[in-house]
DNA sequence: CCTGAATATTTCAGGATGTCAAGTAACCGG
DNA sequence: CCGGTTACTTGACATCCTGAAATATTCAGG
């Protein structure tokens, strides 16, 4: 068979391909903290900034979308509380539950954090509209699983 | 003043790349960590362990690719050195230097942790070799700047 | 209604990562 | 030989993260 399903030794494209991916991902990486660094924030706590800038959710949302145990994210949500970038409130409909939101303050923060990401946008104003959309497929195509 | 010097909105196209683009972040990251974990080794240690598999390097050059002060990779390198994945040697040119390097079993590891690493990998080869040249082209592109 | 299991959050102990400042050892140019 | 620089380590401290235990609340059954 010349297209085994499971290639245990990969071919030297797809370890180029997989290479490239690992510098996008640090580069991604290492841009992220330095615009959160701009805030004073660290990257934990910048993404769940973004999250909440996003929408309310409970700690134990919170903790699954990061990936985390709960008591973790109280300590993340602590910090940013006390800066005023976050707030804590009651859910009315189950008292066990508080709900973490971004405040206005908190809000404007994550949308210059946004903004401050040039790493992705500006080698992406190298590509042509159409290189663009098949980047865009192709992506698409590797989250599709 | 009112203007900054680049306040361009990018276009939602360029908009919706950034996002595929922090998704493959994610994703590519949790898978690292979790074939990290499979070798009890933390995030941190992976990466340091991999760049020593490669070649060994004194602490300095070290704390530089790994974007982190030199005390820092101190600790790490220490952890590794107690498990016997790395050595440090002595620099024969230059008595201050301390030269890490990864033992027989260190690069077995790193090894194994390369072909752990399935994301990227596997929806890989979803694509044909077409678009993967495709891919590894406009990731080249996005990357060289 | 009461009781016990399950859930949401917090607290605590402990390890790992990271920074910064200070200390030690070794190099190097005069 | 001396003074400045460089390489590494150490120590203090903040953050991130996990896991176990504590607290408060919900919910299902009897």
């Amino acid at each position: 068979m010349s297209t085994p399903s499971k290639p245990r030794r990969p071919d030297a494209l797809t370890m180029e391909v997989v290479e490239l991916i690992g510098d996008v991902v640090a580069r991604f990486y290492a841009d992220y903290e330095e615009a959160a660094g701009e805030h004073a924030l660290t990257g934990p706590q910048a993404r769940l900034l973004s999250l909440l800038s996003l929408e309310p959710l409970p700690m134990r949302k919170l903790a699954q979308k990061l990936k985390c145990e709960p008591s973790n994210v109280t300590g993340i949500v602590d910090r940013l509380e006390s800066r005023g970038l976050v707030e804590r409130r009651p859910d009315p409909a189950d008292r066990r539950v508080k709900v973490a939101a971004a405040t206005d303050e908190g809000c404007r923060v994550a949308r210059d954090l946004r903004e401050g990401l040039h790493f992705a946008r500006e080698p992406l104003a190298g590509l042509s509209e159409d290189e663009r959309r098949s980047l865009r497929d192709l992506l698409s195509r590797m989250l599709a699983d």
